[in-house]
RNA sequence: GGCGCCUUCGUCAAGCGGUUAAGACACCGCCCUUUCACGGCGGGUUCAUGGGUUCGAAUCCCAUAGGCGUCACCA
């Protein structure tokens, strides 16, 4: 790849910004970054006037934004090859769908979609390729005047060879061979005049100068519509790339019933730019080495096309919560405490404004937590620990807890012996509930059980000195007399 | 249905004719912590099936099966 390297990314903007979308555009800022003059397009596909809102477009590049993924050229970015939204660029398409009509390489058709989905079904009935027959292929004046007198509105459709083999290199899946029968006659410009996704990227990528064109493979099947296109036009065919889809954990594509999809809600979430960059750049790609963690450098030293795997791949939440707990580790406690307090606040566990002294013990509480945390609105599933004083004592396991024989004893012990402590932290609560089990001659489980399930109505959880620091000692035994109360 | 792509542990995957078929996540077990988690160590009939080619096949070829994509005046 020693020319220069020009990619782009070229979403539709009909809804919220897809994982996979995510990915397909990584692989072309990775491929854009790894080069020198290498540069990533951002052109928006917005022809679908029914889907497309502004919004939608907002949403995908503040994602991309968020993920790092920056472009060089395109919408907001400007560049030398624009307009950048498609929309902008009508009287390009126009001129070029004149062109091919002017050289009998693409015709007038009056055909009426009813009409076409007859045909088509007509055809799959009969096991036969569901193509366009041609109807309007060669069409008299007389003809021509009479649709137009019925008020017909045609579309334009371009003349595919017959009898052809339509060829294209991908680098992910190598040569690849059609025959152009399979590709029938399609549309090129809507009835409205709108130029139709195949013809449109074919004048995008060529006009723009687009050196490898890395997408999906749900666009696989659409290459050779488009080979066909850039021959007509008489343009040079790029080097494509198809990459695997993204499917969820039943094996078909990935869609809301599987969780999220969206970059934005994992952002939501709570889940880290440079974790899900991460993860994703794992889907489909694999180093040469065993490394897992990637810092954004690392990667795009590491990436290439060439081991990119044809196969589709699951997502696997489990290793991105793992990958994510990995990054988090990373951070300090006062900034995942920031990050936290939003959704605190959102759930009614603060208010507005944290004094200092509050955020002191929240970033205390968030040390002792983190460990648990795979991802930020985990900090949620915890904050009850915290903030909710009256315990509800989760099931009948934990409630024989509180009513084994010793749990009076020791709970009067550990209560009595933390009334005289002078520093009331983790390390000096912890010593206790060893000087409790040997003065009570009982096992660790009689003693820190009890205490747990009296404190926080659970079995499990973070560590119990930590979690009764920041409590402080009236919390801690008001909840410890309340819960017992009951019992 | 036609056309096309894909098929290595549950999942992500390495592998490019000779390997004990890596590694990671998840799972299970053990250790550590007298709780919990983190961490450490260890474990598992993984090459879809059937035919070739070859001294030798996860790797090459051909079938079959399954999965997915696409056949729009969506992208």
């Amino acid at each position: 790849m020693s020319e220069q390297i020009r990619v782009r990314f070229a979403p539709s903007p009909t809804g919220p910004f897809h994982i996979g979308g995510a990915r397909s555009a990584l692989f072309n800022w990775l491929l854009a970054r790894k080069y020198p003059n290498g540069k990533l397009i951002l052109r928006v596909e917005d022809t679908d006037q029914a889907r497309s809102t502004k919004e939608s477009e907002e949403n995908i590049k503040e994602s991309l934004k968020w993920l790092g993924l920056t472009w060089d050229e395109g919408v907001d970015a400007g560049g030398d090859y624009g307009p950048y939204r498609q929309m902008e660029r009508l009287d390009i398409y126009k001129k070029y769908a004149q062109k091919l009509i002017d050289e009998g390489k693409a015709y007038y058709c009056y055909c009426t979609e009813e009409e076409i989905v007859k045909e088509r079904e007509a055809l799959m009935k009969e096991n036969k390729m569901p193509i366009y027959q041609g109807h309007c292929r060669n069409l008299t004046q007389e003809q021509i005047a009479q649709y137009e007198a019925e008020g017909r509105k045609p579309t334009i459709r371009f003349r595919t060879p017959e009898n052809q083999a339509v060829e294209f290199e991908d680098l992910v899946r190598g040569h690849m061979n059609f025959d152009s029968n399979g590709v029938g006659d399609f549309v090129i410009v809507k009835a409205d005049g709108i130029p139709v996704y195949n013809f449109a990227v074919v004048i995008d990528d060529a006009l723009m100068k687009i050196s490898h064109v890395i997408r999906a493979e749900e666009h696989l099947s659409n290459t050779p519509r488009q080979v066909v296109l850039y021959e007509a036009l008489d343009f040079a065919v790029p080097k494509f790339a198809h990459i695997s889809l993204i499917l969820g954990k039943d094996h078909s594509k990935m869609s809301k019933r599987h969780g999220a999809t969206s970059v934005e809600q994992y952002k939501n979430l709570g889940y880290l730019p440079e974790a899900l960059v991460n993860f994703l750049a794992l889907l489909g790609w694999a180093p040469q080495d065993e490394q897992e963690i990637f810092t954004i450098d690392e990667l795009i030293k590491a990436f290439s096309m060439d081991h990119v795997a044809k196969n589709p791949a699951v997502f696997d939440i489990d290793k991105l919560n793992w990958l994510n707990a990995q990054y988090m580790k990373k951070l300090s406690a006062e900034k995942i405490t920031m990050m936290a307090i939003p959704h605190l606040v959102e759930k009614g566990y603060l208010k507005e404004a944290v004094s200092t002294d509050e955020m002191a013990k929240l970033v205390r509480f968030t040390e002792i937590i983190r460990d648990h945390l795979s991802y930020g609105a985990q900090y949620l599933e915890f904050a009850d620990l915290y903030f909710k004083d009256d315990i509800v004592v989760e099931d009948d396991e934990a409630k024989q807890v509180l009513l084994d024989e010793t749990a009076n004893d020791v709970m009067a012990l550990f209560q009595q012996k933390l009334a005289a402590l002078e520093e009331f932290d983790a390390a000096h609560i912890q010593p206790i509930f060893k000087q409790v089990i040997k003065e009570l001659k009982v096992g660790g489980k009689k003693v820190y059980m009890p205490l747990r399930v009296a404190i926080t109505g659970q079995m499990h959880g973070p560590d119990l000195a930590g979690i009764i620091e920041v409590l402080g000692y009236d919390k801690m035994l008001s909840r410890m007399q309340n819960t017992m109360s009951a019992f």
